[in-house]
DNA sequence: CCTATTTGACCCCA
DNA sequence: TGGGGTCAAATAGG
């Protein structure tokens, strides 16, 4: 991980979610994006993304995602992606990913996530 | 066979 | 009413 530029910008933060802007501990992807384990009811902090190192992090950043859906946003150049829980739905994962490129930059992804993970992300998924 | 992905339509909120 | 968001069905791939 040598060039990933990612911005983590919480509106109403303030349990934090971006816990490691760091370098993460050898590992390359996880646990530097939103772990939600947190108290809160409901869920959303927008990540941008920048660089393609970056686009995998929000490709994977820990959860497996199904994508729901796909809009054209007006005003927007790019359309926005919707995701969720893919297996740990049935589960009754509440968390949602939403997934906007940028305006102009192809390269800048605004990556919001939305509720609370209550899957064991480890069930079908490999070591990590 | 099961899971993931895609497109369209419908519904809800602003 | 418009835009945004979600769900559903079908198809493809593993």
């Amino acid at each position: 991980m040598s060039g990933i530029n990612f911005e983590a910008s919480s509106q109403s933060q303030a349990t934090g979610m971006i816990e490691s802007s760091g370098p993460v501990g050898g590992n390359h992807l996880r646990a530097t994006v939103p772990l939600f384990r947190k108290p809160q009811p409901k869920w959303t902090g927008h990540v941008r993304i920048c660089k393609q190192k970056g686009l995998q992090v929000s490709l994977d950043d820990g959860y497996n995602w199904k994508k729901y859906g796909q809009k054209d946003i007006l005003r927007a150049k790019h359309p926005r992606s919707y995701y969720r829980c893919s297996r740990s739905s049935a589960e009754g994962c509440k968390a949602m990913k939403h997934v906007q490129q940028s305006d102009e930059e192809r390269s800048m992804f605004i990556v919001t996530y939305q509720g609370k993970h209550t899957c064991l992300r480890d069930a079908h998924l490999v070591a990590v």
